[in-house]
DNA sequence: CGCGGAGTTGAACGCATTCAAGTCTTGTGG
DNA sequence: CCACAAGACTTGAATGCGTTCAACTCCGCG
């Protein structure tokens, strides 16, 4: 299993001193098999997980049983900051594939506060732009139909996992199911087939065992309606993003309208 | 215009030298008008504001001129914190009625990164409420059906104002137009409008004229499916809460289900 | 071999959108 | 004071997107 280290998932916010000070040596890595939950601590204070390898879910009930993701972490994302800094861990985690996590001690990030403040300012960094991620999926669903939604989601994950190393632009190995997909993007099962079904037959991307396949970046793009800017990539990955896609940014909208007309974007 | 003191919003949180930290005596407050933006600071740091009194809604645009609301502070809330640390503001702000917001200038708040960490780390706390209210809103608007979603995020509201004293629990002043809860819930103002006459019809609530009133607290939270542990009300609000809702809880799910089933909440 | 999970497709239903036409209130200017 | 415009709210009818139900294939695995 892969293992992504700190300095690749974060090459201009952490050093090398400060893995040192987040990462105690002897800490044994958790292996998570598909399916299968956050490993319940112990003691009190429930650590901080980096995310070494394999994807997460974070999900909310509702009371019929069924469930909404309200997040994806991948490699290189930090989760149970909430937990730490709020002391109650406000949501069900769940592996959606083999999972390698890296704990974090909460007492010894609590030291930081005090010793290393630019440090846990950057913990805190990490933690806004999970939060941009948030409201932004809030955007995702509540205004785009469902080609759109899936083809926003799919370039979501494309650019957050080239953010990290783990693929270029040209696609990805992306290990969710189709039901992991709808849970994400509030939409049934079925209805995600019939999306990807066109979005394959419109020669965009293809999404097959858990590999996406992009045939036309500019189109999924487009379609989509996505912007990158909320990930904060950094100058560098924007530039290239830029780049690959000369012509393509969605421009700012005309006049502001009052209508949901998901039904648009052709 | 009244204005919610520091205490008032955060009983348990912040300490009065602490308010002394963030605000400056000498800064003036700034007044917007109804539907005006933030004003954009001409210097290069943009200050994080405090919410002293009005509702302003957070804003991502489609292509289409449609706009999802993202958010929605209240009085006592801070913004602007993940410009401050991520060095750009990832969003448009827009007043929902008059507003007055205390600006906390940038520079100052950095320098209580080392020299008041613990301060800065109740910031750091603010801003993960912050974090799973926006969760929870794609929870809503992912999984609930028009009504269930209009109550819920009713609830939300309600208690969100109650938490900061602004009201009971029988119904508060929100200056909501129906429109406004359309771009906020993801629905068409039509359909919001149908939805908050069922409210109405059954007896649960009423908005009119910007004033919610509660009928049926426990109806609400029922149909609306609402959980407010989110909120990190504290104990004392939670057990209030708790007491007017006896047995309403919605217990928790009794198995995982696939569907979307927008249709159930009887 | 059979089971279960994931993916696929068809058909019917229904919730939410869209379009349209109203009422009511508010603020503005003649 | 009234006329008028603009915005918020309300209601009806038609359309359609997405759900639901169902059946089936494919594949990995015990």
């Amino acid at each position: 299993m892969a293992e992504m280290p700190l300095e690749q998932a974060w090459p201009t916010l952490f050093t090398r001193t400060e893995q040192r000070l987040l990462f105690r040596a002897n800490d044994p890595a958790t292996s998570l098999r598909s399916r299968q939950g956050l490993p319940c601590s112990s003691d009190a204070a429930e650590p901080v997980w980096y995310v070494a390898d394999g994807f997460l879910g974070h999900y909310q009930l509702d009371r019929a049983g069924r469930r909404q993701c309200v997040g994806i972490s991948v490699p290189g994302d930090f989760l149970g900051l909430s937990a730490l800094m709020l002391g109650r861990s406000d949501r069900e985690t769940e592996a959606l594939g083999p999972a390698l996590l890296r704990p974090l001690s909460a007492a010894r990030l609590r030291t930081l506060e005090g010793a290393a403040p630019e440090t846990f300012g950057k913990l805190w960094q990490v933690s806004l732009i999970d939060s941009a991620i948030s409201r932004y999926w809030i955007y995702r669903i509540g205004r785009l139909g469902g080609r759109a939604r899936i083809a926003n989601f799919l370039a979501e994950m494309l650019m957050r996992l080239h953010a990290r190393g783990l693929c270029g632009l040209d696609g990805v190995d992306l290990p969710l199911t189709q039901t992991d997909l709808a849970e994400a993007c509030g939409m049934t099962p079925v209805h995600v087939n019939r999306m990807l079904g066109e979005l394959r037959q419109d020669g965009i991307c293809t999404l097959v065992h858990g590999t996406l396949r992009i045939q036309r970046l500019a189109e999924l793009v487009r379609i989509g309606q996505f912007r990158w800017d909320y990930l904060h990539l950094g100058r560098d990955l924007d530039g290239e993003i830029r780049d690959r896609l000369r012509g393509v940014t969605a421009g700012g909208p005309a006049v502001l309208r009052t209508g949901l007309g998901r039904g648009i974007p052709p």
